[in-house]
RNA sequence: CGGGGCGUAGCGCAGUCCGGUUAGCGCGCCUGGUUCGGGACUAGGAGGCCGGAGGUUCGAAUCCUCUCGCCCCGACCA
């Protein structure tokens, strides 16, 4: 890239954040946006982006016990009202259904906003003894909430997701699940998506309406700003209470479930644009890219384009045989140099360059995505090395996405150095914390900054909470987030 | 819901203040030729109810009224 000016067509990261996130999502067709306000169309690449992080962790949940079971995209409105956080937490952002066939409908029907209503109405009905339990489900799905703000992948109005549902005889069992899950997601973000996150438990401020705790995983953004990738509830017994959702227990009394709920949503392809990209457009992780290696045959109107073009099929055919996903960009209308930026913007981690030249000598040019250098490798060797150097790239992107975190990351002893910071270095601000609510919404209206988490590892002894002053040996996470 | 911006070709825009023949530019697209190791060149070509409705005028993309929609920034949220 030898100091070549910034991609076409894509605003400078640094000039504005926002715009350089929109640029790269039209850029690299991730997604388009819809005729309805606040919806999007995910298109192709961005959709097989989704397919592999689905495919994964679906791989995860049955790997922890879990299966898939599909729930109905209509809740009765009465539900939703049932229990009071709940009603109070999502009334203002539902989708209702008053209308169908043609007259008013006796009862309207909410477009879920999440299932934990009517997924306790079946649960009912299905569980009776300790012999049932635990039950653990999860769905794919969409869900529906009504927007204010839409911005593509992060918050639109319709959304993917994934919403696993457990009962639980004891409080501790479901404590444990809530706490696997929210290990099931960080893994996830680390191993797949090479974003390092900050596993802790929400306040109550931002906790899940109907949740007991809420846990999350705080991961950050290119801008410093944080992203909540994934949340995991201990819901206690509160929807168990308002649905009856009971079992007998050995002794045969019966008792309420104790339950989690967890997901992760199509926001997780706004995390990884956002983490990982830069000024030339995306960066995926290899594990998550859909194209992991492209070949660029070059020279094709040379005499020798059908060697080339041989050899570029081959080492693709050898690669897909090792379960690399590899393709041959062979389209004649294109310069190598278009293809090279083409595939860039799109973020494709690791490029193989064969020419005439390369040939000769018995080799192919690299590039990885995420380095400026090229280099050579000999073709006898070449494909062999292609996983190792793959996981390479996965480990230095996740590498510098956790130096760039660590180098945004500030100790704070008191509020008003706090708001002097936080407009001039976005980023995440370590504080003692011990404040109320209203602690809380003060910060929010004097920096636009949230509480993040309470992070699980906490590095012992006490110090003055940087708001009230009191003694505590809590420490939180703020920032601005998305 | 507040504040700001924008609707003109598939995409990005100019033209609008100050009304005047056939509405322009770049990219992309189609056809031919030449090209191909970092966004090729060239010749020709296709493509528009100037967001919508109403008005003023001999004449409206341009002026007036009303509408619809989109984007950005804030408040709410995964």
């Amino acid at each position: 890239m030898r100091g070549k000016p910034m991609a076409k067509n894509i605003t400078s990261p640094e000039t504005d954040f926002a715009r350089w996130y929109q640029d790269v999502i039209r850029e690299a067709e991730l997604a388009d946006s819809a005729p309805v306000r606040g919806c999007m169309v995910i298109r192709p690449y961005g959709y097989a982006i989704w397919e592999l992080m689905q495919r994964d962790l679906d791989g995860r949940f049955k790997a922890t016990g879990h299966t898939n079971a599909y729930f109905p995209l209509f809740i009765p409105q009465s539900f939703i009202q049932k229990e009071a956080q709940h009603v109070e937490g999502f009334s203002p952002e539902l989708a209702v259904v008053t209308h169908a066939g043609g007259k008013q409908l006796e009862e309207p029907l909410v477009v879920r906003p999440t299932s934990e209503t009517i997924i306790n109405h079946m649960f009912s009905k299905w569980i009776g003894s300790y012999r049932d339990l635990p039950m653990l489900l999860n769905q794919w799905a969409n869900v529906v909430r009504w927007e204010l703000r839409p911005r593509a992948f992060l918050r639109t109005t319709e959304f993917l997701w994934q919403e696993g549902h457990t009962a639980h005889a004891t409080e501790q069992e479901a404590r444990e699940e809530t706490m696997r899950m929210l290990g099931v997601y960080s893994d996830f973000m680390r191993e797949m998506a090479a974003v390092p996150v900050i596993p802790g438990v929400k306040t109550e401020k931002e906790r899940f309406a109907g949740a007991v705790d809420t846990y999350t995983i705080e991961a950050m953004m290119g801008n410093g700003w944080a992203l909540q990738g994934g949340t995991s509830h201990y819901l206690g017994t509160n929807f168990a209470r308002v649905f009856e959702t009971t079992f007998l227990d050995r002794d045969n009394q019966r008792q309420f479930v104790h339950q989690s709920s967890w997901g992760v949503s199509t926001r997780l392809v706004g995390a990884l644009i956002m983490a990982h990209g830069d000024a030339n457009g995306l960066r995926l992780p290899p594990r998550l890219a859909p194209v992991q290696v492209v070949i660029i045959p070059i020279g094709m109107q040379d005499p020798r384009a059908s060697q080339v073009m041989e050899a570029s099929e081959a080492m693709a055919k050898e690669l897909l045989s090792m379960g690399v996903r590899a393709s041959v960009d062979s389209r004649d209308n294109m310069s190598p140099g278009f293809k090279f930026n083409h595939w860039e913007v799109r973020g494709v981690p690791l490029r193989i360059e064969i020419g005439p030249r390369d040939l000769d000598a018995g080799h192919a040019t690299l590039a990885q995505r995420n380095r400026k250098e090229k280099f050579t490798l000999p073709l006898a060797e070449l494909t062999g090395k292609i996983p190792a150097l793959l996981n390479g790239i996965h480990d230095q992107m996740l590498k510098e996405a956790t130096d760039f975190r660590e180098g945004r990351t500030f100790d704070v002893d008191t509020f008003d150095e706090f708001k002097r910071l936080i407009p001039e270095k976005p980023g995440f601000y370590r504080v003692w914390w011990d404040g109320s609510r209203e602690d809380e919404n003060r910060i929010q209206e004097e920096t636009s900054a949230t509480v993040r988490c309470i992070p699980l590892e906490q590095p012992g002894g006490e110090g003055e909470c940087f708001m009230t002053g009191r003694k505590t040996s809590t420490r939180a996470i703020l920032a601005r987030a998305y």
